[in-house]
DNA sequence: ATTATATCCTGATCGC
DNA sequence: TGCGATCAGGATATAA
């Protein structure tokens, strides 16, 4: 479910109600969760909630002298995160797995298929070092150019790696190829600067007006509030087999790779060059 | 070194 | 209606 713009969704509604409010106390129902020690952050203070890839950071400054804690949450596949004011009752605790009570209210972390991560991390132990952000000012077609260049990867696999671009997942990386009417099979590493530069484009771009739009809801994503994403509408190829194009009225076509849906349009996105279909149906007629 | 596959889970949906 | 098979938006450890 949840890709970057469905994390930063969260995150941004998550800010202003977490923001200066001190932790409590930790319930962890999932033993997956148990090992997550949770002690050093009690007591901290909320500084601020960002989004890092597609984790939430909750940054706790710690009063005990035991320096800030970063609390990160992976929502994975099926998780949520659900702010709860005082006096409000749950609509649905069913698969909830982690309760952090604050004063004034209580942040739920709901997750049925159970993939979500909780961390506490200490402040200066850093994680290994992470792809770049795709809407950073550090994100440049130079850049992206140097990510993409020698991989012999397909793109849309290559769009789904973390190590390279951060927060793209299955849903943006079909949409992502069509805006940038790329052939999701096209090797990464043999895009052309023009091509390069369409994929730079699409991707700002398509993630910017998904955070716009609030993310995509496809089964179970649902923002802090319990409100599902309005993008799904506005998907062009995801989840469209064999529905028109909106651009030339193609039906879209789905395939597999890496054991995931692939969609695109066979006629935006051709897996070779123009120039090249014409001559080889030129040979073929000269034949 | 890169890239592909199996795996962690549960719930919803599909075909019989 | 019931039942098993299949699929789902992520990421990692292991295999090729």
């Amino acid at each position: 479910m949840p890709e970057l713009p469905e994390v930063e969704s969260v995150v941004r509604q998550l800010a202003p109600r977490l923001r200066g409010r001190r932790l409590r106390e930790v319930e962890l129902l999932d033993p997956r969760l148990r090992r997550a020690d949770f002690r050093p952050a009690l007591g901290g203070t909320v500084e601020r909630v960002i989004r890092i890839g597609k984790q939430v950071e909750i940054r706790l400054r710690e009063t005990r002298g035991c320096g800030n804690i970063r609390l990160l949450c992976h929502l994975r596949m099926t998780g949520r995160l659900v702010w709860l004011a005082r006096d409000e009752t749950p609509r649905e605790t069913r698969h909830l797995r982690a309760r952090l009570r604050f004063d004034g209210g209580e942040l739920l972390f709901i997750d049925p298929r159970r993939f979500g991560t909780l961390r506490f991390v200490p402040e200066g132990c850093e994680a290994p070092a992470a792809g770049l952000e795709p809407l950073s000012r550090a994100c440049t077609p130079v850049r992206l150019s140097g990510l993409l260049a020698r991989s012999r990867q397909e793109l849309k696999p290559w769009l789904l790696r973390q190590d390279r671009l951060v927060g793209i997942g299955n849903i943006y990386a079909s949409e992502i190829a069509f805006r940038a009417r790329l052939h999701p099979r096209r090797t990464a590493g043999s895009l052309r600067p023009e091509e390069v530069r369409r994929l730079h484009q699409a991707v700002r771009s398509v993630l910017r007006r998904a955070i716009r739009f609030g993310g995509t809801t496809f089964s179970d994503f649902a923002d802090v509030s319990g409100r599902s994403g309005r993008f799904y509408a506005m998907l062009a190829v995801y989840d469209r087999e064999g529905r028109l194009c909106r651009r030339c009225r193609t039906p879209i076509v789905r395939f597999v790779q890496q054991q995931r849906s692939t969609y695109c349009c066979p006629r935006c996105q051709p897996l070779r060059r123009l120039g090249m279909l014409v001559a080889s149906s030129r040979a073929r007629e000269t034949r």
